[in-house]
DNA sequence: ATTTGGTTTAACCATTTAGTTAAAAATGAT
DNA sequence: ATCATTTTTAACTAAATGGTTAAACCAAAT
C-alpha cells in the first residue's frame, strides 16, 4: 500500500496556490514550500505543471460538487431544498471565498479542458427537477418557472456575493467582520427572497 | 497636439489580451501583435507590463462602470430604474462576457492596488438609493430592504450568469446561440423576478 | 533641407522558471 | 542486514519572457 501523505499534501499546497494565483501565477516552487517539500517530489509524482493543475483541479471538484449539488438529489420539499441550498453554499463558501472566481476564471481561460472533469449531470437531474418546479406550479404554490431559470438564478444569489467580496466590500465600507455578518443573514434572506420571487401573482 | 493613435491602439489590443490572459498570463509580444506595433514600442509608451495593465484596466473602468451604475443618479422610478438596470447590463455583457470573470479575478489577486482606481461612490449615491427604498417601503410598495442586500442581489443576478458562462452552457447543454436566447429573456425577466421578491406581503 | 517625434529593426541582456538528473540519504518492511 | 521505496540535495539545462539599446527609418512641420 503506497503513502499518500506526501502526494496529499502536494495536491492540498497546490490547490491552495492555485487558488490565489491562478495556473499561469503559480510557482511549482511556491507549491512545493507550501507542501513543506522540495520540487523534485512534485515533478516525482505529478510530471509537470498542467498535470498537477488538472490533478488538484479535479480534486477540489470532487470534494465541493456533491457539496453544491447535492440537494438535488435528496427527497426534501421543494421549499426545503432552497433552504438547504443556501445554508450549504454559505456555510462552505464562508470558509473558501476565493474559489468561485478561481474556478471561474480557470474555466473561461480554457473552458474545453476543465469542463470535461466537471460531469453535473450525474449529479443533478435536470428533468426531474423541472417535474418538481412543474408540480408546484400546478398546485399553485410557485409561478412557472424554467430549471434553467431557477438554477441560475439561484446559484447566482448565492456564489456572486463571495465573487465580488472585495469589490463589495469596497463600495459599502465594509470590514471583514462587517461582511461575514451580512452574509450570514443571507443564509436565510437568500431563500427567502428567492421564495418571495417565486410566489404566484 | 499628440497623435493618439498607437498609444490607443495598444491600450485596446492589451484590454483584449488581458481579458482573455489575465495579468500572468499575457504576453507583452502578444499585445504588440494583436496591437500592429512592435514590442519596443510598448515600453516606449507604457515603460512596463504592471503599468501597462494598470492603465489598460483604469480605461476599461473608466469606461464600463458609468454604464453600470448611472441609472442611480437619475431621476427615474424605482421601478424603472430596476429594468433599466437589467436591459444595461444585460446588453453590455452580451458583447464582452469574458470581463466580469476577468475583472473579479484581477481584483481577487491584487485587491489593493486596483480597488483604489474604483471610486465608486463618485457614481452611485448609496445614501439616496437607500432613502429611495425607505421611501417606497413606506409607501406599501416593496418590502423593506437594506442597500447592501438589494444592490447584491440585484448585481449577482445580472452578472453572475455571465460569469458562469461556459458552466451553465455545459450543465444546460446550451449551443452559444440557446444561451444569448436565454439572456435575452433576462432583460426583463431578471427585473421582474426582483420585483416579485419586494413586493410586498 | 533640416529638424523633430514617432516607429521599426534586430540584436541583446538578465531573470525567472519549468523541468531534469544523478547521487546520496532516510525510511520502513521483510 | 538488506532491499525497495520515498525523499532530499544541489547543480544543471533549456526555454520563455520582460525589458533595453542604438541605430536606422519615416513623415510631417518648419
Amino acid at each position: 500500500m503506497v503513502d499518500e501523505t506526501s502526494k496529499s499534501k502536494i495536491l492540498l499546497a497546490a490547490r491552495s496556490v492555485f487558488l490565489r494565483k491562478g495556473l499561469a501565477g503559480a510557482r511549482m516552487q511556491e507549491i512545493a514550500d507550501t507542501a513543506g517539500i522540495n520540487k523534485a517530489l512534485l515533478h516525482y509524482y505529478f510530471g509537470n505543471k498542467e498535470s498537477l493543475f488538472t490533478s488538484s483541479f479535479q480534486s477540489l471538484l470532487k470534494e465541493i460538487l456533491p457539496r453544491f449539488f447535492g440537494v438535488f438529489t435528496t427527497n426534501l420539499s421543494f421549499e426545503e431544498k432552497v433552504h438547504t441550498l443556501g445554508r450549504n453554499y454559505v456555510e462552505f463558501l464562508s470558509d473558501h471565498p476565493q474559489l468561485p472566481v478561481m474556478i471561474l476564471s480557470e474555466i473561461q481561460r480554457e473552458p474545453k479542458r476543465l469542463l470535461d472533469q466537471i460531469q453535473i449531470g450525474e449529479l443533478i437531474d435536470l428533468s426531474t427537477l423541472q417535474h418538481q418546479l412543474d408540480e408546484e406550479a400546478a398546485q399553485g404554490n410557485i409561478r412557472k418557472i424554467s430549471v434553467a431559470e431557477f438554477l441560475i438564478n439561484t446559484i447566482s444569489l448565492l456564489v456572486f456575493p463571495f465573487a465580488a467580496k472585495p469589490i463589495f466590500q469596497n463600495v459599502m465600507s465594509f470590514s471583514d467582520s462587517q461582511f461575514q455578518k451580512f452574509i450570514d443573514q443571507r443564509k436565510s434572506s437568500v431563500s427567502d427572497f428567492i421564495l418571495n420571487a417565486l410566489k404566484p401573482h
